[in-house]
Formats: structure tokens, sequence, C-alpha cells
DNA sequence: GACGTTTTGTTCTCCCGTTCACAAACTCCT
DNA sequence: AGGAGTTTGTGAACGGGAGAACAAAACGTC
């Protein structure tokens, strides 16, 4: 969050900025950002705050991000199709080298500048490309053949968009995004807001 | 996730289920189950356990997704598209009543047996369908001016899928999803693995 | 060079979520 | 009916994140 923030003020053209700003950028309180960033390292200067440039580069050292990461984006349905088209995934550290997608039909489509391939193509182009990220888009059913499969050809780091709660070994990360349980958790919310009105914030 | 979880035990045929099976369903811990169970009241029965399709009912009930959330979604991008097309929400307690996009060239398109229509409908389109929930998939810069029309025409509940903070009144939700971020925690932990194998999992 | 101002880095405290562990409650079998 | 075996609900301990507050450091001014 704070790289986002810091580019975005990096585009405004500053070139300095106190933990008071940055954090206001970022949406967080200014005590928990400066506390973040000591552990990184001191990189502030007291009295004069953060260099913007100075301290982005050093977060993205950090988080890895100085080199592009290569991924590979399995099921190319719906959301593979906007996952693929997404600009903002390469300006940020990430690089789309493969659409690997189950059913033959899709096998003749170029979607952003790449054809779609078939998943057995999954283990050459992860060994090609040296992938160690992949994203799964597929329906909940497959998602857990496909996290198997990643994770067999060498993939360590799991983004995944299916409703499952997927098992895999020790080792590797999974991180999953839930669109429906997102909104179930403004329905709730919403639903208190209509009994008790007002006193509740989400955090 | 507990109610993903039963959902998915109930389509298996499964009429009852322990705090264990359920846990492991939903991939927590099960005392940590029963805990945030009993915040809701005491259904299980000891010595047996929980009854998959009463338990499915009270926890949708408390969420409140027993009936149906009218929702909007602006901006109807390639990420637009792809939630526009998702058949996830309706089963999961929300109904998109209308898609809108400032650019009329996509006002003659039709998504998802959904026509799409003018931004500028927002305020009568709330009015109309009683909306609470909005969704936003806009570009970044875009994504504060779509937010405040929201709030004004009623909206008290934000999903932001655009890397931007939203400012908006107390009393109103926001929840954002930021794909770049997760992507770039795992690049974090990937790193890391390099450098020093093994010993890190994500939660 | 001393002093006031600004802002970081860090300590201390508070609070909340997570987990362990166990008593209470229920079922089943004899 | 009683006892053995399960499984829930919850009290207690633990851990860690968040914010308030302050000392240390840099800068500018006289
Ligand atoms: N579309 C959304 O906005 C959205 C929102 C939330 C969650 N999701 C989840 O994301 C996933 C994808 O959604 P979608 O709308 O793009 O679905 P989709 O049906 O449009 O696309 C799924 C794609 O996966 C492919 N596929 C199926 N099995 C496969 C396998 N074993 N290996 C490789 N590819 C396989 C299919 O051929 C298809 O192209 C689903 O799990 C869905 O629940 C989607
Ligand atoms: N596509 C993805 O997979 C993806 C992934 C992560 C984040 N995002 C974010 O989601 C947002 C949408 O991404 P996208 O790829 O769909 O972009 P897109 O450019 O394909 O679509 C954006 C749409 O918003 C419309 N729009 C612009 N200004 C508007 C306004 N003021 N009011 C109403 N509509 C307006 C545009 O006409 C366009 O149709 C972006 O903020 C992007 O950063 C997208």
């Amino acid at each position: 969050m704070y790289l986002r923030a810091l580019t975005g003020l990096a585009d405004d053209g500053t070139t300095t900025c106190s933990s008071e700003e940055l954090a206001a950028a970022a949406g967080v309180n200014s005590a928990k950002l400066r506390k973040d960033l000591s552990h990184l390292g001191s990189y502030g200067t007291r009295g004069v705050g953060y260099d913007v440039e100075y301290l982005r580069y050093q977060i993205a050292r950090e988080i890895g991000v100085t080199q592009d990461w290569p991924v590979v984006i399995v099921g190319i349905g719906n959301l593979g199709h906007a996952l693929a088209n997404y600009s903002g995934f390469r300006s940020r550290g990430f690089r789309v080298v493969a659409l690997l997608d189950a059913d033959p039909r899709r096998h003749t489509e170029v979607v952003a500048g790449l054809e779609v391939r078939s998943f057995d193509d999954l283990e050459s182009i992860v060994a090609e490309h040296d992938v160690s990220i992949g994203v799964i888009a597929t329906p909940a059913v497959a998602a857990q053949d496909v996290a198997d499969r990643m994770v067999a050809s060498g993939v360590t780091s799991i983004l995944n968009f299916a409703p499952t709660v997927l098992s895999v070994p020790d080792g590797v990360d999974v991180r999953k995004v839930d669109l429906s349980i997102e909104l179930q958790i403004l329905a709730y919310h919403e639903q208190r807001k209509a009994v008790a009105p007002g006193s509740e914030v989400v955090s």
C-alpha cells in the first residue's frame, strides 16, 4: 500500500513527504506507518521526512519487485480474460508469461498478445520461464487439481480466485480472493445499519 | 467462509457435521470456528455436532443474505464485464440490477442480459431499486468521483477494485480488493524463500 | 554555536483475535 | 439406569497489531 501511495506521490511530482502525508495517502495511521517502515530500516530524516523516490525503491527492493516476476494464469474465462488484459500487473512488477485453459476451443484465442495454450503445457512453461507464481481462475471444482499440477511443476505461490479452500504442501503459499465474501461482509454491516443506525465502520 | 463450506457440505449430501469437519472444510482451527459460531448463538448439539442446513440458514440470516441485495456495478471494462457475467453473486445473495459506464460507446452493449446504461442514471436506479451496495471497477482516477456520486445518491457500502484510497463520510463502508498487492505479498514471501529456504507460510 | 521547530524512531500500553484445555451436555450401548 | 465415548461452548493464557506519547535527531535562524 505504501508502495502504491509513493508511486502516486512521485507521479504528482512530490520529492519529499512526511509520515503524516504518506499515511494519509495510504489511508492508515501515521504511527503505524512509521513503525512499519522502521522494520525495513531507517530511511527517513528527522525534521524532514522521507525522500519519495528513495523510499519507493527501498520498499520495492524489500518486497522483491525491482525485477519482474513471471506469472501464469490458468482458466481463461470471464475473470481470466480480465486479468490477462490488465496492464496494472506489468507496471507493478509482474509479467504474465502464459495463459492456460483446459478447453481446446479456447486455444485458438489470443488475449493481450498471448495465445491461450493447453493446460498440459504447464510443466514446460513453468520450467522454461522459471515461474514461481500461479493464478487460478478456473471453476471451483477444478481448482484443487490445478493447484496440485502447479505445485508439482514447481510453482510455490498461488493466487486463488476460485471459492474453495486449497490444500498445498508446506512451503507453498496460497492467497485467496473471494469476491462473494467481500460483498457478504458489506451486506452484514448494511443489515446492522438498518437495525441499529450509526456506529459501525469497516476497517 | 463457514457459509460457503456449509453449502459445499450440503451439496455433498451431508446433513450433520462436527466442528472439526466444518473447520477443515473452511480451512480454520476448530476452536476458532466454535467460538465464532458461539457468538451467533448455541446452534450445535454436544456429542453430535451441527445440523448443516439449520446452521447454514442461521449464518445466512445473521449475515443478512436470506434475501437478495441489489447491487450496481460502475465501470464496465475488462473487470466489469467479468463481474457482470459472474453467476456466483446471484447464488450467494446478490442481484446485479444495473451496469453503468461513462463511455457512451458502451451504452449499446448488453452484458449478462443487462444493458449498459449511462452513469447519469445512477441516482434514479439507486432510488428505484433501493440499492445500498455499489461496486467500482473504473480506472483509479475516476474512482473517487464515482464513490462521491454513489454516496450522494444513497449507496452506503462500496466494493472498490480501483487501486486508490477512497475517502467517504462516516457511516459508509468501503472494502477494497487490490490484486496487485496480493501478488506483491506472494512475491515478498517468494523472495524470502529464495534467501532463507523453508519456515514461511502465509496465513 | 545555541535554541526553537519539525519530524522520525521507539517504547509502552491497550485491545482483540487465536488457541489450548476442560467442564458440561448429549448419545449410545449394555 | 448407568457408564463410556463424543463433541460443544467457554474460561484462561498467549501473541501481536494499533495507537498514544515521547526522546532523539536534523534543520533553520539568529
Ligand atoms: N467472473 C468473476 O467476476 C468472478 C468473481 C468471483 C469469483 N470468480 C471465480 O473465478 C473463477 C473463474 O470465474 P469465471 O467467471 O472466469 O469462470 P468461467 O467459467 O468463465 O471460466 C473458467 C475457465 O476455466 C477453464 N477451466 C475449467 N477447468 C479447467 C482446468 N481443469 N484447467 C484449466 N482450465 C480449466 C474453463 O475452460 C473456462 O475457460 C470461478 O471459480 C469463479 O467462482 C469469478
Ligand atoms: N482487469 C483486471 O483484471 C484488474 C485487476 C486489478 C485491478 N483492476 C482495477 O479495476 C479497475 C478496472 O479495470 P479494467 O481493466 O476493467 O479497466 P478498463 O479500462 O477496461 O475499464 C474501465 C471502465 O470504466 C469506465 N469509466 C471510466 N471513467 C468512468 C466514470 N467516471 N464513470 C463510469 N465509468 C467510467 C470506462 O469507460 C471503462 O469502460 C481499474 O481501476 C483497475 O486498476 C483491474
